[in-house]
DNA sequence: GCTGAATTATGTTTTAAAACACAAATATAC
DNA sequence: GTATATTTGTGTTTTAAAACATAATTCAGC
């Protein structure tokens, strides 16, 4: 258990973006209904056609949305990052969840419950807003994402899974390594493709010396190259 | 020119579900505000990269979403009927359009500045929740067609296309014949196709029964077989 | 440390869909 | 009403990616 100054500590520090539209009666109603819940590696979070309940917000960690489709064939929708917002989509649309979610690594997370976030934003135009503007960044993307997987080719589509992964997660210190370590099957379900074609493209771009490739640590050696096939590959 | 009383009637009518949220101030704001144009079979409503200005209201005819990917070809994103809202994502999500917009058929649009809506959502959450609920809506079926159109055959995205143009245009009087009459062309583009394979399967679908095919008209004759091909295809 | 499971790797075969080619039928322009 | 362009229709070839098969390697549990 979490003692509430401490919480109150953590939301303040972790949702800033969010925190800094509230009103001081919003902050309290935040802090009083804020819960805090761990999740292991691989543990999902919420699972499509489950009712929406709760805004999640991913403190530590990293979060994976997906969704499967025909054949036991998954397709990775989005990636998060601490500190970022889901859970609330289903909610608003009224309908069940579309998709699902789970840990890629041991995360942290907070909730709140959606009625709650409701009641604010009836309240606060701010807050509004600031869905209004997650959402529509989203469903650019996901446009986007459409045309990117229906229409390029393998090794375009797995370099740009490449530098999504670059961009949401960053590098290491030698600012070449991507910070995120991903099995072969988690990269084919990010790129739309089989695990072998994955594993068999990302050997063909080691081959190329567009990247170096650890067990799972990428390191990206020549980033335009690799942006070239990602646009017109 | 539109008289203003004329005008005014047409918001009240055709703008129903947002105009049950404004406040007689907010109605006098979006009267003062609104324009009517009209726009040519095939004429472009807005282009990818252009920057949003508007919110479009689409009053009649019917109008089609969509975005220029890799080498001539095109993916029709989505489908709007009178009374459809669209062109605010961009500019919520502060960004150049990611996509363009085109009249089907000779159609007629309204268009309030953007300028205007935020304002009004500013001091209405009525009107934010009903973006809030439009975004939503339109993200998980984003998400959705991502996975139907990377992971379904050919036959089976053709058999959605034309369960969703079901949905969306409705059926002549017949209960059997699509209201919308599209090329070969654009069901490809819906469905994630050449135009060679739309015709070929279109014809499949023919030889099997489950449609008759006359021209541009289509008539459903085996909803339920065509609704399998769309969920296991 | 050993054992079984999962992941990564690579070669081969099969297949779905694109690309290409050309003809027929419609639609559009003059 | 004729000429031209566009759309529709089919057959054939090619190709990209999946499916299948089988090791090698790494990981996890006991």
């Amino acid at each position: 258990m979490i003692r509430k100054s401490e919480l109150e500590a953590i939301i303040k520090k972790d949702l800033s973006e969010l925190w800094k539209v509230l009103t001081p009666e919003d902050k309290r109603v935040v802090v009083e209904n804020f819960s805090v819940r761990s999740f292991k590696k691989n543990q999902i979070i919420y699972a499509e056609n489950d009712e929406p309940m709760n805004l999640w917000i991913l403190l530590d960690g990293k979060v994976k949305m997906y969704k499967n489709g025909v054949g036991d064939r998954t397709q990775i929708l989005r990636l998060f990052r601490p500190v970022q917002y889901f859970g609330y989509r289903a909610y608003f649309a009224r309908e069940a969840y579309v998709s699902s979610v789970a840990a890629f690594e041991a995360s942290t997370l907070g909730y709140i419950p959606m009625k709650i976030v409701e009641q604010l934003i009836r309240k606060n135009n701010d807050l509004a807003m600031f869905f209004i503007h997650e959402l529509s960044r989203n469903l650019g993307g996901s446009d986007t994402k459409i045309v990117n997987l229906t229409q390029k080719h393998i090794r375009g589509r797995l370099a740009e899974a490449i530098l999504i992964l670059r961009d949401n997660y960053g590098l290491e210190d030698d600012n070449q390594t991507l910070k995120i370590y991903m099995s072969r099957e988690d990269l084919a379900n990010l790129s739309n493709m089989t695990t072998s074609n994955a594993i068999r493209t990302l050997s063909g771009f080691v081959n190329e010396k567009l990247i170096v490739v650890d067990g799972r640590r990428i390191k990206i050696t020549n980033e335009y190259q690799l942006r070239q096939i990602a646009r017109f590959g």
